[in-house]
DNA sequence: CCTCTAATTTGACATCTATCTATACAGAGG
DNA sequence: CCTCTGTATAGATAGATGTCAAATTAGAGG
């Protein structure tokens, strides 16, 4: 694997000074190139309306995981073409795999859609009251 | 225009039985093919390093708008270019745009980045008792 | 070892997209 | 009216991307 981790995805947007985050990051402050150019693969990931149908199919599956033979049968795809949008989900670091014995079962990525919700929108975090 | 509002954001993704929502659309219930479609086609348009940088210029900006000379000015690309990337991000709903003289000034369409969030994250919406 | 099924990789191809140059449009000011 | 500046459109081109068919790998089970 090339990239595994987004130095840009923020685990703690809540600024230092005291002060819960004023907004989101994007609207916070102008984004870097690079910040910009981390974040558009990220989304261009998402982009997609298969890879946004599997995800949400693997989110929504039993257990949180689903084998590519369920994935597959989802679509009027060919087996390839489905394997190929799992490899940039998984590329994207948005899912995992796993082999157990002829099957290959993917799961999200703990938090990874959060972090991506929170570049959006105001507040996504969960409470750091609680 | 072809297309201006997208069915498929949630205006008000609280469900109604008076419990907050459980999660993110995405992974509340499957994704339908249009609806994937939609979703794919507003995430295409922020998945771009020069439309995120412009998002959130646009953003940062005072008075929350940004001219078209400003825009242009940071970054080392033509203004037919970048012209290109606002007719994007507004053919998506995510910006509007106001002619005042020999102007252009560009701002954000309220609301839109934040019903982005709160498809991928949980909890997007601000605080109902705030 | 052979075979069968599940999944991935490879290579090809058509389509889409980001960018540029050149041109056109819009308003301001001689 | 003409010209100048700011913005948008049109057309062309290089590169990225989604898809498939064919070939390959991985494990299960004769």
């Amino acid at each position: 694997m090339s990239k595994q981790e987004s130095p840009v995805l923020p685990s703690a947007p809540v600024s230092a000074e005291g002060e819960q985050a004023c907004c989101a990051p994007l609207v916070c402050a102008p984004l870097t190139e690079s910040e910009a150019a981390e974040l558009a693969s990220l989304f261009k990931a998402i982009a997609d309306p298969v890879r946004l149908r599997l995800l949400s199919l693997i989110a929504c599956h039993e257990g949180g995981e689903a084998c590519v033979c369920d994935l597959t049968a989802a679509f009027e795809l060919t087996a390839p073409t489905i394997s190929h949008h799992l490899k940039v989900l998984k590329r994207a670091g948005l899912i995992d795999s796993q082999r157990r014995g002829t099957w290959v079962y993917y799961r999200l990525n703990p938090g990874m859609l959060e972090r991506l919700s929170a570049i959006l929108g105001p507040r996504t975090a969960v409470p750091a009251s609680a």
